[in-house]
DNA sequence: GTCTATAATTCGATAGAC
DNA sequence: GTCTATCGAATTATAGAC
């Protein structure tokens, strides 16, 4: 086995070896964890081989960050847009309600894999996806939330920090446990994830407490 | 190794074999999952034989379902007391809030073994655990809200499971990623779960909107 | 403790684009 | 010719078996 059979399939089939990758890692990484993951799987699933890897990506860690971060820089862009509309904050946070349960359930993959992180002990790497990946956008909400306060949009005695993981952790809660909340008779909140995003935001926003009252 | 060391660990130093083997299955099934788990740990773990396992418990199934009904059991006890406050909703909500949260911290194994079930494909198990177990405790919420509306009490127009479900979530997201949370600037969040959720029940109960305003 | 299997990472060469 | 994507083979690191 020293010639004869070329490999072309390189550069004439595959769209962009590093988006395969990228996508099949994704994958990988979503079903077996991080540690579980095997870097030959990943290369067999984007149909490169393994040394390909490496020449894309300077390590497994690097790749799996470089995974998660594709998907934030997209839900990024999507802040950029979502939290421009400063005339009404009600429509800008249902927004972003539904954008971000939308993006949660488009990336499922890779948001699974960032829960799993997230429970899981600590270590360095969780602490570089929360400080360099995650937080970035995190912080882009509460300073939303923060400006529309000073700016005597919204309520101002509220920690803005609180309301966005509220709002998070409903749109968290629903996509983790989908299945689950399909059981629960009277509701059909299962079936339509835009208007759950859309009641949280009522919620969050209108508040349970009725108006003149204390 | 033979003899000379009597197994009298029995009925003597056990308060109870049943109470052990429901805290031993509570660590095995956390640690391994429903699937991994052995039952040979679990005996190993509460000092008891194999045996004495199926003495106290039907199956497996049985066993783990009657760790989660326990669990749940005792936080039904916990609804009880504080949903009888009529009176004032906010001071209500405010209570369970702080109380769900700290039952979460206080059965932590418990909580991410019933958490990772819930994310999981959806099987007979998974359907008779939300049914038999979490649905009541929730329908409880759920119902004590949508009295207070019907009172008058509180809001009407917005859907009470999914208040309850944003209540929840705030918690749930907030014990799952608590060591996470510590790594974002500027707050102090992560040191003080009583604090977090009064200020959630805040958010959820007065909301963000301004008073007066639209 | 050594041995072995598995998985991560590195190396050197090749093929095509510009 | 240089540059980059790719590959197969070689090289470590690690974890589990014996």
């Amino acid at each position: 086995m020293s010639e004869a059979i070329p490999v072309d399939i390189r550069d004439t089939d595959n769209p962009d070896g590093r988006a395969r990758l990228l996508s099949a890692a994704a994958a990988e990484f979503s079903r077996r964890g991080f540690s579980g993951a095997s870097i030959a799987a990943i290369a067999r699933g984007a149909g490169v081989g393994k040394s390909t890897v490496f020449h894309h990506f300077e390590s497994k860690d690097a790749l799996y960050l470089a995974v998660i971060r594709e998907a934030a820089a997209e839900f990024g862009q999507t802040l950029n847009t979502v939290l421009s509309i400063t005339e009404d904050p009600g429509r800008c946070i249902a927004e972003f309600q539904r954008r971000h349960l939308a993006h949660l359930q488009r990336n499922a993959e890779v948001a699974r894999l960032v829960l799993r992180e997230l429970q899981e002990p600590f270590d360095e790497r969780c602490e570089t996806l929360v400080r360099d990946v995650l937080s970035p956008n995190f912080r882009r909400l509460v300073g939303y939330l923060k400006e529309a306060a000073e700016a005597g949009l919204i309520r101002s005695s509220l920690d803005p920090a609180v309301a966005a993981l509220t709002l998070l952790g409903a749109n968290v809660l629903y996509f983790q446990s989908r299945a689950a909340l399909a059981v629960l008779p009277d509701q059909d909140l299962a079936d339509d994830p835009d208007s759950f995003a859309r009641a949280v935001s009522d919620v969050v926003f209108q508040g349970l407490a009725k108006r003149g009252k204390q």
